[in-house]
DNA sequence: GTCAATTTGACAATGTGTTGTCAAATTGAC
DNA sequence: GTCAATTTGACAACACATTGTCAAATTGAC
């Protein structure tokens, strides 16, 4: 018999390929979903990049300083600076003094930016429940399990501690 | 007794949640996935995307012009062209005349190139087998199923004829 | 054979992410 | 309180993908 810790070379090279191809459809899938995110948001002025800074805000308990999104949202400083200062241009959001740190602006959402916020969160529930007509949500729920283990597994003990604390369990 | 039509809102509220999680999770794990692969062949002159040009190129039974490798590739054409620019100035590609066509050039690895490909592909065995080490085959192949139903919902009918005709059915 | 449609590569602009560097502001060890 | 280390935002450069436009080459309907 064989042992667990031992197992076939046929059982690791099934396993290596089927790996191989999960990650290119990872690759092909977050090509799509981009896509299909920036097709979902366009005429509100939106992109997915946008989209997801806007997330980042409405979710939070409070406004957040520019750096302390992008801990959240697990980018860098300046991709969101990016991101951020474009929705100012198009005053989706505004600035606000921190009283705590005088240069640390807070990002707020401006009411145009709730309201475009809003309309996005509104298409992307239809979308979704169209997407996943039909599929078990245990398929889904075990797909994503094994995606959070791969990442756990690449980016070290713990990357992405701000996944954790008290923003992101929420949605 | 519930028609298998109608699910529950519980349901369909529980499957929103999972598939708008591991949406999140392809984007996070792609991104883990491109960096890895960055620094698992940087040292060979390569980077994730040449990187896919070579495997294109390698796979395919005879030297391809530029806008054939970006279809099996499914990328454009120009990013396609890039990278070969790239690998060009490089060393690692090389173009040779195309007796069926003047303008579309044959892409065709160099010994260099061949060299860093067989190298990039060596520590890629070592890589997957470290990632995929005790996670069941199974289960693997099963999210990988998952994935490849959202991207042909997501696409249309058939929007990558290259990947299509034995690989997609399967699932 | 002719000519419109398609394919191909070149070029430019844009979106989104990265890294690196810098100065100002804050924090913390002492 | 002082001063080094860290955090923050500004700025620049780059990697990779997209779209759009253009001219040359090829293909196909006629």
């Amino acid at each position: 018999m064989r042992q667990a810790g031992a197992p076939s070379a046929e059982v690791r090279s099934r396993r290596r390929a089927a790996l191989t191809d999960l990650i290119l459809d990872v690759f092909r899938l977050n090509g799509v979903l981009l896509a299909s995110g920036d097709a979902l948001v366009a005429d509100l002025g939106l992109t997915s990049a946008r989209w997801q800074v806007l997330g980042a805000i409405a979710l939070a308990p409070a406004p957040l300083p520019v750096a302390h999104l992008a801990r959240t949202m697990g980018l860098t400083r300046q991709a969101v600076q990016r991101s951020v200062d474009e929705l100012r241009a198009d005053g989706l959001v505004r600035l606000e003094p921190n009283p705590h740190h005088r240069r640390a602006a807070l990002v707020r959402m401006t009411e145009p930016g709730e309201a475009a916020y809003r309309a996005a969160s509104r298409r992307q529930e239809t979308w979704a429940d169209a997407l996943a007509a039909d599929l078990p949500p245990e398929i889904i729920e075990a797909a994503d399990g094994l995606l959070r283990a791969l990442r756990a597994r690449l980016a070290g003990p713990d990357p992405s501690p701000a996944t954790a604390p008290d923003t992101l369990e929420t949605c």
